[in-house]
Formats: C-alpha cells, sequence, structure tokens
DNA sequence: GCTCTGACGTCTA
DNA sequence: ATAGACGCCAGAG
C-alpha cells in the first residue's frame, strides 16, 4: 500500500476497520478483529489502539469492550472516551453500558 | 525462533 | 453482581 506500515498488518488493518466506524455508533474489541478477519484477536486489537498517537485519525473511542462499556486499561482514562461518546450522541445505560440494539456497530 | 506482555473475551466459583 | 482463572492473537525484546 501507500503508507500504512507502522508495524504489523494486523495494526494496520484494525486502523482502517476503525477508522470506518461511523459516528455515533459503537464497536466491540472483538468485533473489529472480527472484521480484520481473527474474531479471537481482540487483544491484538487493543494493542493497536493502544500504539496510535493523541492525534491519530482514527477514531479509537468508538471501541469499547464486549459488555458495551469501556475498558479501564485506557491510558488518558475511561472519562475521556466516555465524555467523546457522549458528544458523538451514544447513550450510557444506568450501569455505563451502550445499548448495542442502537450504537452496535456491525461493520457496514 | 522463543518469551513476555497486553485498550480482550468467556466461564466458573 | 463481583472476583479470579484460562484461552487466543499479535507485537516487541
Amino acid at each position: 500500500m501507500t503508507s500504512e506500515s507502522r508495524s504489523g498488518a494486523f495494526t494496520t488493518k484494525v486502523c482502517r476497520i476503525v477508522a470506518k466506524c461511523p459516528r455515533g455508533k459503537v464497536v466491540s474489541y472483538g468485533g473489529v478483529a472480527a472484521l480484520a478477519g481473527k474474531p479471537r484477536a481482540a487483544r491484538a486489537v487493543g494493542a493497536a489502539l493502544r500504539d496510535l498517537p493523541d492525534g491519530s485519525p482514527v477514531p479509537w473511542w468508538r471501541v469499547v469492550n464486549s459488555s458495551g462499556a469501556i475498558s479501564k486499561r485506557l491510558n488518558h482514562g475511561p472519562l475521556i472516551q466516555r465524555k467523546l461518546l457522549l458528544k458523538e450522541g451514544v447513550k450510557f445505560d444506568r450501569s455505563g453500558r451502550i445499548d448495542w440494539e442502537i450504537f452496535g456497530w456491525n461493520g457496514q
């Protein structure tokens, strides 16, 4: 490709998929991994997003865990992600979870 | 080429 | 509902 070689081909693919995620929607790590061709590589997806810089064109905040909630291993704090999602129109329930039926992105 | 780690996922206690 | 353990995959040393 032109210039998508940062680390591994997988990381690049993950970035592309997440970049395709429409605004106001969210996708799970396993979902991105599945779209990448490896439904079991959810951990690898997290590693890819972790490698992204602050001003990256990839909306990493639209990626959440299978519970529809934000992971707590974030380096900048999960509060940042929650705020970004709320700004995009994503609603959280009483348990801090997202309605997968409404905001769930299937990789269209 | 082996080993360790890690923005995960799912099960069982 | 909460906590702990096992499994899976890719990147870095």
